[in-house]
DNA sequence: TATGAATGAGCCTTCATTCAT
DNA sequence: TATGAATGAAGGCTCATTCAT
């Protein structure tokens, strides 16, 4: 990597908790400066402007989501296994996985109704996570863990709106509380699919 | 209601959608006083501050979509049609009761980290609607719609969660279709606890 | 007095330690109305506009200076004890005999570039001051108190310039100690001028 | 010395005099944008607010005023000279060494009751001035210019009370007259101390 | 590539003032 | 006489961006 991309990388990693936690017009271009300890000048010779810092930003942010998910999933060997360490991954809003919680409501509710280019990838991700979800359970059907007639492509959108939905509301009150409940509500549905 | 309260009124109607759609850093005093067609004086005569229109307007928004959700409850007589109201009147998120969607989702992912007041209003509007959901429900058994051991308050908790997250999921999407799904699975939850 | 004629006295007794302590451009009328408890209309009801306001305040409060002056200056009996009447009450720059202490230096500065009309006020004060000091000596003279080839005229002046100087020196300093060494001073020399 | 530091420089000398002019609150951030030629924006890549300006400007003043009375006394050989220099030179205050006058007494009656940060560095001003009269005269002493029993330090602490009190109450009447009197009282009391 | 001075539009807010009631 | 809603210019300051070095 050369030592523009190397400065380009430390940008956008520095970058993208700010714009997590803080939002997107809230966020000015002289924060990333200060945490980044770069002058004006080397920013802009980064990115073309605050937009394109801004789509970065959003990339590195569902990529690196998307990768502690996929972490955390991967050595488990059974799909119970899988969709519990998912459920368990996302289980405490108020310490996420990434600082800011969740970027696909952060960006979401900014982005749905003036930002489509941001929109776009957001769904991407949402796609993403209920297709991982889904590819999952099939496996599972497959190895005989479930129960065949699980319609489990609906399952994995509903679990999947359930936990964001459980995300914010926590966040919101502060506390955890809202996402255990979900946590051992979803453990239980899937329990009822499990053939034992 | 005199000349000012009635200005002051209007500021907060005009502005609160803007606010809702566009979010608190991006919404400008500007904007408001261009869709209120006041001078930035007057705005300043009925608002000590940005941050003081902010809260009217959070105030106005939930109270605004509380109302609307009452509205559709109220004349209902059923326990079950109530539940079966409130996800119908939830269930186009793409065309929401309320310009730019639910204030709760908006301006929840703006106010976690970093406007704690705000977070305040919105917990409680949360606690408002999981109660009424619960409330229902717990009339619903006593009238002998619903059987007895159903846990209607974490169902209550469960249903909001779902339903705020195919919100904005379905927001971020650009189409109904995650909410149609949720619609469909809720319903079908419900009528699993109804007598007949 | 009528209850208009009343009200604006109020406003400008209100109104002028607040000039004089922080300047004719620091003050708004808002501060004004805030310690008046008027509204902006009935400020604007007595004086046509803020610069009608500082003339009235400047005139008040250099009346007000003036008139404590001369309520401490006449009982004594002597022209000697009349001059130390003088230099006691003006001895304490910190704790003044009217907030913020002198309005000829307050609004003197200020106005001396940009004010022509305050400085006319301002420069009548003095020459008003001076020529008390200088009458009480003339007087002191007359009675055989002082040695009839005292230049007293000049004197006053010296006194006047050396008490203003000693009374913005001390307030910068924020003590006495200049204001008390001048006193002494003033006295001595004074003393020099007394026939016994 | 680097651009930025050409600009900032360039900055507080063309701002000095409209601040000791017009006074702290009268002068507007747009007024030096205006004298400097420069835009809003460039102004505070300089100082971060309008009072760390006030600060860089009330130093400038003051070390310039500073500057020309050492430049003015320096030549001189005796002590005598260079206390008639010091006097000549603040001897007429409606043409001062530097616009608007003294900027002891210009920020001082502005800044006693309010800016407690600029008195501090004005009273370290006042005893600069008194400490140089002071030690002119004790050299003076030492030469056997002077008697030795002259009380020249509280003497320095009189002559610059009169000094400034002459100098402001002349440029309120917007005549030298008053300083040149106290011109020549000075003048006649050092000459009393000269040994001959 | 990196710097940081410069820009000017725009932001939030305050100000003096007016005027219908 | 008193009120307070309305005004719009101006104030201090921040922002995203440009560009010469």
């Amino acid at each position: 990597m050369s030592k523009g991309d190397a400065t380009r990388q430390m940008i956008v990693e520095k970058a993208a908790p700010i714009f997590n936690i803080k939002g997107m017009a809230a966020t000015a271009m002289s924060d990333i400066m200060e945490v980044t300890g770069l002058s004006k000048g080397s920013m802009y010779n980064h990115f073309q402007d605050k937009e394109m810092l801004v789509s970065a930003v959003v990339d590195y942010n569902l990529h690196s989501y998307a990768g502690k998910i996929r972490a955390a999933i991967g050595p488990e060997k059974t799909a119970v296994k899988k969709l519990f360490a998912f459920i368990d991954l996302l289980g405490t809003p108020l310490s996420p996985i990434i600082e800011g919680g969740c970027p696909v409501l952060n960006f979401g509710t900014e982005a749905d109704d003036t930002h489509p280019s941001v929109a776009t990838k957001l769904n991407a991700m949402i796609e993403l996570c209920e297709n991982a979800l889904a590819g999952i359970i099939k496996e599972g059907i497959q190895q005989k863990e479930f129960d065949a007639d699980w319609n489990y492509k609906e399952f994995a959108v509903i679990m999947f709106s359930m936990m964001e939905g459980g995300h914010i509301l926590s966040r919101i009150a502060g506390n955890n509380n809202r996402m255990k409940l979900i946590s051992k509500t979803l453990k239980a549905m899937i329990k009822q699919h499990v053939i034992q």
